[in-house]
RNA sequence: GGAGGGGUACCCAAGCGGUCAACGGGGGCAGACUGUAAAUCUGCUGGCUUAUGCCUUCGUAGGUUCGAAUCCUUCCCCCUCCA
């Protein structure tokens, strides 16, 4: 099997990464000529993988180019812990249903950029699940509680007087023991990984091993550049995500993220990337480069004519301000005397409330069929279908129906004697 | 087990008997400007068929009062210190 040579492995390896402990260590390594075994863990708490998730699947990818073998780890016994990096808050044990129904769709994705003959998927619990408690305690043993407290959050909580859940501190100690129990030669994780990473050379150095060498990945920031990208958070790229949201979703970075973006998730060299950023500060437009970002990812998770549809429809649709093909459609049914502008929007899921409808229109926020709307008070006749838009992004086309037999009941019941009966309703059940 | 501190809207954080749907900041949303972005400026940010109106919210359940987020009691949760 052929093996670059390592000063070019070593310049790939390093692309995007935020650090690596020890690079020497890992040079000696690729010296060697054997395969390495790349570890990189993940929880099975996010049931969908999204582009922040790729980065470091891009790095593993990266090794098995390279000729090294990737060990795709699950860590669903840890997940039964939740991994508390980053927290300021404990975080909820899942249960081992969730846990399993979760580590199938990470089964399911990761192919996308993984090469399925040099991964291999493995499970932590298939170890940990045999450990014996006194295992366990001598495994806590290596560690102390001082050393524990080093770690940032640990400490911002421990300060910040937030509770600290006394198994939280097994994370750190089971996520090294894999690498025990699997003689990783090298670790992948985000920068905030870095500790239990490092836990994981000192706990193989316990047990006679080789210290794995740690690289760290910076955390992909969110489309709002600011947050890692999570779904929680709603600022992700989902990779199962449809072409034309991947590429708006993507067209809509700021400039500045778009180059972060570029060295982390295309695989394109650094050298034409670099080349880019030329042509920008020499007056060209970012946009067209951030075009072919979009591009290259679509098309990585789609394919190629999937992304080239998505850009035209970005272009019809943004430049020339044209209303989607596709949109949610609904069908309402008018009471006496129509809709009244504020609840079709609601209804038609545009906004939260009618008052925030309300709020919408007084900001001149709302259109039908492309028209302002500044009257409140506006009601919507039955038998009519327009396009009703909210913001720039939110569309809906909504057919307004006479309401031939229920209208009656319907208008004879007063609104407020419907409000009197919500609440009722909602006062029994809160008894 | 004991002593003290604390739980306010998405988050942080004021308020400490009426003028509180609750200051301020962050975040979010919208408008203007743009390149779709960023930056900037402006507005909004509990719900209700739109109302100088009503309803629900300041950990939980009660109580005092004409009136409570603000006072009293119960319970729950969190933190710190002591043992």
């Amino acid at each position: 099997m052929a093996i670059a040579t390592a000063a070019d492995a070593l310049e790939t390896i390093a692309r995007g990464a935020h650090e690596i402990l020890l690079g020497s260590e890992l040079k000696e390594r690729l010296e060697s000529g054997r395969p390495l075994r790349v570890k990189a863990g993940f929880d099975p708490t996010a049931p969908d993988l999204h582009l922040g998730h790729t980065v470091l699947l891009n790095k593993l990818r990266q090794f098995q180019a390279l000729g090294h073998e990737a060990i795709f780890l699950i860590g669903d016994f840890t997940a039964l812990i939740g991994d508390p990096s980053g927290r300021t808050i404990m975080r909820k044990p899942l249960t081992r249903e969730e846990v399993e129904a979760n580590a199938r769709t990470y089964k399911d994705q990761i192919f996308k950029v993984l090469d399925p003959s040099k991964t291999s998927v493995v499970f932590n619990s298939s170890w940990m699940g045999r450990m014996h408690a006194a295992d366990l305690v001598r495994l806590a043993s290596h560690h102390t509680v001082a050393r524990m407290l080093e770690r940032d959050d640990f400490k911002t909580r421990y300060e910040g007087g937030h509770p600290i859940g006394v198994h939280e501190f097994l994370y750190p100690l089971i996520q090294a023991y894999d690498s025990v129990a699997l003689k990783a030669d090298v670790e992948l994780g985000g920068t905030d990984q870095k500790f239990n990473l490092l836990v994981g050379r000192q706990l193989q150095v316990a047990y006679g091993q080789e210290p794995q060498v740690v690289l760290t990945m910076p955390i992909l920031q969110g489309l709002d550049g600011v947050q890692k990208m999570s779904k929680s958070l709603g600022n992700y790229v989902g990779i199962n995500e449809p072409p034309n949201e991947m590429f708006g979703k993507l067209m809509s970075i700021s400039d500045e993220l778009m180059w972060r973006y570029l060295e982390l998730l295309s695989s394109r060299p650094m050298a034409e990337i670099e080349g880019w950023k030329h042509q920008v500060q020499g007056g060209a437009n970012p946009r067209d480069f951030k075009v072919l970002l979009a591009e290259e990812i679509v098309s990585r998770f789609h394919d190629q004519s999937e992304a080239e549809q998505a850009h035209h429809d970005f272009v019809e649709r943004f430049r020339h301000g044209a209303i989607p093909d596709e949109m949610p459609v609904v069908e309402l049914l008018a009471q006496e005397g129509g809709y009244p502008i504020a609840h079709l929007l609601k209804d038609a899921d545009l906004t939260e409330s009618a008052t925030a409808s309300v709020r919408m229109i007084t900001q001149l926020a709302v259109r039908i069929d492309g028209q302002r709307v500044d009257d409140v008070s506006l009601r919507i006749p039955a038998g009519s279908t327009h396009v009703y838009q909210v913001g720039k992004r939110r569309f809906a086309r909504v057919t307004v129906k006479a309401a031939a037999n229920l209208m009656g009941q319907k208008a004879g019941a007063k609104t407020r004697g419907a409000g009197k009966k919500k609440k009722a309703a909602r006062r029994n059940v809160t008894r």
